[in-house]
DNA sequence: AGCCTCTATAAAATCGGTTGACGATAGGGT
DNA sequence: ACCCTATCGTCAACCGATTTTATAGAGGCT
């Protein structure tokens, strides 16, 4: 055992009277322990366990090529969407003894390329990347799918591309939303649309269009807005209530707003206040997401929950399967799940009087 | 190349004709290269650019002895507080090219350990635990110091341990807190206090009693009640407002309430707004921390600012110094750093009329 | 001629663990 | 007596880099 209180392989082997080898195989269980018998076995075990011996994961990767790494790429870690995704892939992948690499992007293409670079560097067996927000180009893919490490990208989805993806049921859920104020009764509902960039803004929107039709809702393109275009999530608070005063200030009426998502929702709240208008009595709102702030406003936001640390979980187990598919040869299917959304009610909507 | 696609030192030598070592030597600009000339060089470096050469990290590392990765143990990921401190850190050691791997304790002991050994096994250089709430114990500081790898714990002070520390000045800070209130006319103040057994309660509370006491306030101890302990820093949400709830059932009037930290003070203005009480028209309430929810509320939260980000990049500082002093042979001295809180008044507080 | 020093490059050792190919012995079958 | 197989291990190669040591030719000096 060297100065620095590590041991090694070979300190175990010295210290028991064998090889590195018999000790590697007998610690491992290699198929060649069969037929070392019991007592070499514990005498060995035993050494190692006294001695506090702990293989280098270093250089086991190196010899084995396997890092036993998935690296996650996190567009922004401060966003509150982000953290339960990656709560819920950390438990996914405690389970199969597999440690997250975590870079965050801070919302820089630039940044997002150095990290992609570092994961790939150390040899991470797979990757998911958190696309709550950034507009991911196709350089991604293309490094990705060279590299050959199973990619899972959680939070979008992208029809076009070869990608396994993880993404709510934007459209159902949208409908959710719209279907929760109608049944309450309201009829002049206003919307805050999410940015055209992103593709989950479509399809909410789709999910809002399609309820409508089906309910015969006619929709007043006077009460729909559409958030500015921005790389930071945070800025959707104020875009929010920004956009909610304009249509106050419009003065068309309206007993309802649909917000893109939960920040969007609090900055209507924000901005509906400030008009001394009160939530729920006087103007319901519908957020989306369920951010662990939507419980904690006054009055708590009625929401559409993203299931988001099942999705993590989700997401680290297709990147697993895949990794085990690798293993076995056969190449991994691309997987596009679609999880369900589902209504949570509060206290920022209730019934038309 | 092996068809895996990925370049090899090796590879890059027999592609320009030169030994492996003399690659290494012109890539690293090694003390040796001073004799290689420059065509050569030029040619080698080509080659590696030209292929995409990119060494391999692991082997890097263990030839090396440097993993060029700091471990980060955060206690709950899911914590509005660490976020913001992950940034920080992230942003300090990005410049110096070090990754972070970052694990996450789930509140649980149990998983801190094994995090912590198997952060110590990938030959983490140093370590940042954010301590937010879990009481660490003592274990950790032995494992650790045997273990010769620089620590600091962010987010909590430890008067008695040998570990670095980075922390917001509790005191200063509660004492801003309540000077604020008594400024604007505040006398019959409410308390909720943190648990006994976080130290920052503590350093808290005194800096409330020694304001008072300067400012010759007197506290109600009918009006001072303590949050419980528990393990899920969420649930001072729920404790904050079922207290207030408390305070307020027990008749005691008050105008202005401190609470211990942000999601209590959000508890209390549920539980206000529920008995129909306005803020800040019939109470002034004050936080402490400014996570991200504090600026988004109905009414925003007049809060005690803790400089997360920057205590975060100093943590990694710290750290940075200390593996850089045992790289000359110093020993890394032990560093308690207290930074400063700042008051940051919102709408949550207004002059007593 | 003999011995240094300076260049320019390569061989070999090393980091710590894994693994396929062997060696050696003992017992069983024919 | 001979081959086969099951046991119990060890050797050496290898993963991909870095670094120490070595080699070899060219000049320069005595």
């Amino acid at each position: 055992m060297g100065r620095t209180g590590i041991v090694t392989i070979r300190d175990v082997a010295r210290e028991c009277g064998y090889s590195a080898s018999t000790v590697s195989i007998v610690l491992n269980g290699a198929p060649l322990s069969r037929y070392i018998p019991a007592d070499t076995k514990e005498r060995i075990e035993t050494a190692a366990k006294r001695m506090g011996y702990r293989p280098n994961p270093l250089a086991r990767s190196l010899r084995s090529q396997r890092s036993n790494i998935i690296g996650v790429m996190v567009i922004d870690i401060t966003d509150p969407f982000c953290t339960p995704i990656l709560r819920g892939m950390e438990n996914a992948l405690y389970q199969a003894s597999y440690l997250s690499l975590i870079a965050d992007a801070h919302n820089e293409p630039h940044r997002f390329e150095r990290y992609l670079e570092m994961l790939l560097d150390r040899r991470v067996e797979g990757l998911v990347v958190i696309a709550n927000w950034l507009v991911t180009d196709i350089k991604l893919l293309a490094d990705l799918t060279e590299c050959r490490v199973p990619t899972v990208i959680a939070g979008r989805s992208f029809e076009n591309h070869s990608v396994s993806t993880v993404s709510v049921d934007n459209e159902a859920g949208a409908s959710l939303a719209l279907e929760h104020l109608y049944r309450l009764g309201h009829r002049d509902i206003a919307f805050l649309r999410g940015p055209k960039a992103l593709s989950s803004s479509g399809q909410r929107w789709k999910g809002i269009r399609s309820f409508a039709q089906s309910a015969g809702l006619r929709l007043d393109s006077k009460k729909i807005l559409e958030l500015p275009e921005s790389l930071d999530p945070n800025s959707s608070f104020e875009a929010g209530a920004q956009l909610t005063g304009e249509l106050l200030r419009q003065g068309k009426p309206f007993t309802a707003l649909v917000a893109y998502d939960d920040m969007t929702a609090l900055g209507a709240l924000r901005a509906l206040k400030k008009k001394g208008l009160r939530v729920p009595e006087d103007c319901s709102v519908v957020g989306f997401d369920d951010v662990a702030q939507a419980g904690l406003s006054v009055p708590s936001l009625t929401t559409v929950r993203q299931p988001m640390e099942a999705m993590g979980s989700l997401s680290a187990g297709i990147v697993l399967e895949a990794i085990k598919a690798m293993d076995e040869k056969q190449d991994a299917p691309v997987v596009r799940r679609k999880v369900p959304a589902e209504l949570v009610v509060r206290e920022s909507t209730r019934a038309l009087k």
